[in-house]
DNA sequence: TGATACTTGACTATTTTAGTCAGGTTTATA
DNA sequence: TATAAACCTGACTAAAATAGTCAAGTATCA
């Protein structure tokens, strides 16, 4: 079980965004040098930030992004979800035809699956930006 | 992010191993009937549980595997442990030179994995396997 | 009008996963 | 003591997911 990349790139990305956007809006190529993360990267992964409306774009010259809501009201649910980063424990959720052994009553670990899942997410649903910011206060990048 | 499953049939397995060991050893062929797995895939996860001495194998005729400790005392975390399923959030944990953006500080987000993973871990620290079968004493199969 | 920065979509190498396959060894029991 | 059931091991592999790269734009500010 693992976290991959995107997921944490998306948060990481954003709460570089949030950071610095007090004024002007932030380039990818700023995240990118800061974070590490490579900007081709970032473009797909902002691509997708700014349709879920979690980030507005601004073009041009001195343009980049800037949040879209404020850094208390973004959820890391909202950020996973919006770069498809799910958390996925069972296959048999959808009744599809191998879940659950194929058979038709719950496989004997389902309940805990189901309950790792709620596990899991109600630890994301909480957790908003400005946690992640108040965490970090005495650091700097 | 997913669990994936190898991690999933380990715990199959052994809930299955748990219900029907009382008296005789549990041949991997019944297990694999009952929970669909496969019967090589089966060996394979098998043989880690037994190294790690979760299970104790009974060779020959009417032979199988028998839990090596008592269902309340096998926590989930052992069983992954066993098959190698790890919670993993960041790649900066052993100072690698990639991780944590290469720098000497912590990344943004470095406590929040932390964190993350803290939360995943202590709920297979609780659950052991009587647990799930606790949850299932209404179920057969 | 040029530089900067966003936008999109297609492509791909690498890694991981989820097994399969082959060829054993051990042991109970008929 | 033969044999079948069951364990045991390691090598192999197809398919999927991941983590990007690459190319070719478009929009906007200075």
């Amino acid at each position: 079980m693992k976290l991959t990349s995107k997921g944490r790139y998306a948060v990481m990305a954003l709460a570089d965004l949030a950071r610095f956007d007090s004024i002007n809006p932030v380039s990818l190529r700023d995240i990118s040098l800061r974070q590490g993360i490579s900007l081709d990267y970032l473009e797909q992964i902002f691509s997708k930030l700014r349709k879920k409306e979690i980030v507005q774009s601004v073009r041009g010259t001195q343009g980049g992004y800037v949040l879209n809501k404020k850094a208390k009201e973004i959820k890391l649910t909202n950020i996973f979800d919006a770069v498809d980063e799910k958390v996925k424990t069972v296959q048999c959720k959808k009744e599809s035809k191998k879940g659950c052994n194929g058979k038709s009553t719950k496989c004997l670990t389902h309940n805990l699956w189901d309950e790792l899942e709620n596990h899991i997410n109600n630890f994301f649903d909480e957790k908003s930006l400005e946690d992640l910011l108040k965490d970090n206060t005495e650091r700097r990048i």
